[in-house]
DNA sequence: CATTTTATGTACCGTATCGCATAAAAATAG
DNA sequence: CTATTTTTATGCGATACGGTACATAAAATG
């Protein structure tokens, strides 16, 4: 059932590999710097064709986002789930987290933060989509990070509690992103990533930082 | 001395109130997606006089942001002289930056986050210029809570654990400039401004939130 | 009053933008 | 082979962009 003979002229590019380039894209200039003729060079297609199969720019970056949001999702989520104990889970989590920021992935090779914090971000003061899709990001980031605690805690913790430290911890990445675009250096990250979730919930309690 | 009595046609416009109204735009649509024209029709000035007064779009931006710093620095500063001990000059510290992310401020009236982190960040991976910048302001940042720190534990704390503290919060500032953009509440970010300082630096090293 | 200096306003230049209209190319159906 | 369907390619058109010349206007100096 691979050969579904189609009756027109085939397509000469594969669809997933060509919304991967145009990530890339995005994810380097940002939504409004991007230009279709950019994209168009970096896919080899042409402007119609682009058009045809994606539609409009803002079309094209939402999807590009949504793609981007998925692929971040089951990347975190296999990541937290090589460990076990919800602190090496959530280290695990964000360990991986902050190399895909840091260019260390198979996403993108560049310091780049997240996409949709870094380009995302600037775009929904001016238009509504920009902000309900943001919005979307940031609640499914508290999600994943509040289904893990769930898993791990295994209702011994209020469930306010959980979605507060979910948020809470999601906010550190959005920071993390933000630091890893701003250039600083992968090991600082990782050790403020790992010292967030010791500072969540201190295992002795113990000695403060400052 | 006021009446410097220069010689030609004097301004129409008062250069400070100018580069503020140059700062809300900027902050609501970001760099790329801001036009002269959008400047000019904010401002009630036309492009020449703008060239002639700022610059190019470009410098008038790098302005803005260098402006928008030093206001920041002040606000926060002063916010964390209103209360003494080293939790709440800090949680007074994040309670004005929330409250200035959120639009409750002098400065801007709209939940835009921070100038810098919501719209600078989208532009310093092709720009040097702008990562420099970029730079430059998280640095001041971490500076700005390290000093407080500092002051308030007076040697009692080794110095990279005074500047990795600082480089925490910092971070904290930034994932909440982020939620506010996006549409966080400022109750929630308040609370989760909170819980970072609480975390930091746990008085009773007590209950944990998870 | 004439000159000099600075600011303003109109109008323009070359370029780049997005989106589409139109036509060529490729593959199947009958 | 002819007709049909779908994708690719060229290029157009209207608009918007950043930046600037040039002429005008206003104030201070001599």
């Amino acid at each position: 059932m691979k050969t579904e003979n189609k009756r027109g002229r085939p397509r000469k590019f594969d669809e997933d590999v060509t919304l991967d380039r145009i990530m890339l894209v995005f994810w380097q200039h940002g939504y409004a710097a991007t230009s279709l003729d950019q994209i168009a060079e970096a896919t080899g297609l042409n402007r119609p064709s682009l058009y045809a199969a994606f539609g409009s720019k803002k079309d094209m970056y939402l999807k590009v986002i949504s793609r981007f949001a998925n692929q971040m999702h089951a990347h975190l989520q296999e990541a937290g789930q090589s460990a076990s104990g919800l602190q090496p889970r959530l280290k695990a989590v964000m360990a991986a987290a902050v190399d895909l920021y840091c260019g260390k992935s198979s996403l993108c090779n560049a310091a780049y933060g997240c996409l949709a914090i870094s380009t995302l971000t600037t775009e929904v003061a001016d238009d509504p989509d920009f902000k309900t899709m943001l919005e979307k990001v940031v609640q499914r980031m508290d999600q994943g990070f509040a289904d893990l605690i769930r898993e791990e805690t295994r209702g011994t913790v209020p469930e306010a509690g959980v979605r507060f430290a979910a948020q809470h911890l999601s906010l550190i990445l959005h920071g993390l992103s933000v630091r890893a675009r701003a250039g600083e250096p992968p090991s600082t990250l990782q050790a403020l990533a790992e010292l967030a979730v010791d500072r969540l919930a201190p295992k002795p309690a113990s000695e403060s930082v400052v």
